[in-house]
DNA sequence: GCGGCGCTGTGATCCAGGTCACAGTTTCGG
DNA sequence: CCGAAACTGTGACCTGGATCACAGCGCCGC
């Protein structure tokens, strides 16, 4: 268990503070906890507030109407989620769960946006971050416009690789545990396609099961696999 | 011809300037033209500079390795783009052409960053709008991942109605001359697609043709049009 | 005012991937 | 340690959309 300050030192806004103003924002803020698979929020309702996990792992997604999800996000301590909403006034652009017991810090409208108009440094970092996840959300955006089913596959077993990976002899190990219906979800397609993807994949020598997690053997052959299919 | 002080109160983040800083920015950036068709900015390019459209559209798109590329936005005077680069130090996240003679005010990296730093409320504008582009390109990927090609069809042609439609007694005309191509690289499918889907919404009587423009008789038609088909 | 080029419209074909339906295998809570 | 519940693996089938291939059409430039 990392001691509170340590935490919050690698969170990129707040990063640039003053112990000072770190320890008063700390202390405007409120904390919460959510238990394995609790939502934290939902898309489309008002939000008045942004969450700093401390500890755990939450997964923002856009809930389908017709029940599969699609993942947008996995975070994890260090990071921070919600504050779009505090941002452009909107609702919730999407929803929030804990993927397991998790630990936040709840900092509300006001103390944020105070943060933000008082310490420019602290503004740009936030900026930094919004405009890094809007990199990825058009990035995501062409995957499913460009890549086949495989070639998503592949592409998002490379990135939790550089991700969450650990080097072993035999290759990289992906540390989360993850079905096959997660992944589906994070590529946007249905887990009996993901499914047969992995079995190829698995024939061709590549990756291979480790219990639930998976071990790259062969990051080149990942990389290959990925076709400009369409279009 | 709008005079150049005016326009620029309608860009948000300029806005909240005073008459003086305004005035001090606009000597210290340059101006641009690009004729119909030009390049603007590739993908991937260092990019050093922030564009302010004074008058004309630029289409901002991911170029696709197969040809066809995915339009993620087409901006019109008063909008500014490029600052993704400037905002989290990486290369071009998409491209950029100007769609017809278009005029810019260009400002460099320097100037741009001086203001977010002194002038906390442009910060937050610049803030506030690139929090809204994130919110619409995580759309755009639910769309890309829940809708069939009716639905991304109608539901573009409901949102292109909301941005540049004109009442007219039988049904909102759309300004903007779109080719199916165009429509169709913003959908992420072929031309022939979106034409046959055209097709149909003109026999149910939900649309028209206008010449090179559209004609939407019938919004709720449209509506409905959008079905969650996939998962 | 006419020739051509860039659009529109549609048919024919094909196949990736969704859907459905199970059987086998882990995993985990009690 | 056992049984249920959750996950994995695969076959059969069907369909939306991509691809290819043209035939009109109309607008624009010379």
């Amino acid at each position: 268990m990392t001691r509170a300050g340590d935490l919050l030192r690698r969170v990129p806004f707040l990063a640039v503070l003053t112990v000072t103003d770190r320890r008063a924002l700390v202390s405007a803020a409120s904390r919460r906890r959510f238990g394995r698979g609790e939502a934290i929020f939902h898309k489309d309702e008002r939000g008045e507030s942004l969450f700093i996990i401390e500890e755990g792992s939450v997964r923002i997604y856009l809930p389908s109407p017709q029940g599969a999800d699609l993942t947008l996000a996995v975070l994890g301590a260090g990071d921070f989620f919600g504050e779009m909403a505090l941002l452009d006034g909107g609702p919730r652009s999407a929803s929030a769960t804990a993927l397991r017991e998790t630990a936040t810090l709840v900092l509300g409208r006001a103390d944020f946006t105070a943060v933000l108009q008082s310490r420019p440094r602290s503004a740009m970092a936030v900026l930094a971050a919004v405009a890094q996840r809007l990199r990825e959300a058009d990035e995501m955006a062409g995957d499913l416009a460009f890549l086949d089913v495989g070639g998503r596959v592949a592409k998002k077993l490379l990135e939790l690789a550089a991700a969450h990976g650990v080097q072993r002899p035999e290759g990289t190990l992906l540390e989360l545990p993850l079905t096959q219906e997660g992944l589906a979800n994070m590529v946007g397609v249905t887990r009996e396609s993901v499914n047969r993807h992995l079995s190829s994949l698995r024939r061709l020598g590549v990756i291979a099961r480790e219990g639930r997690r998976f071990l790259i053997r062969d990051p080149d052959g990942l990389r290959r696999y990925i076709r400009y299919s369409r279009k």
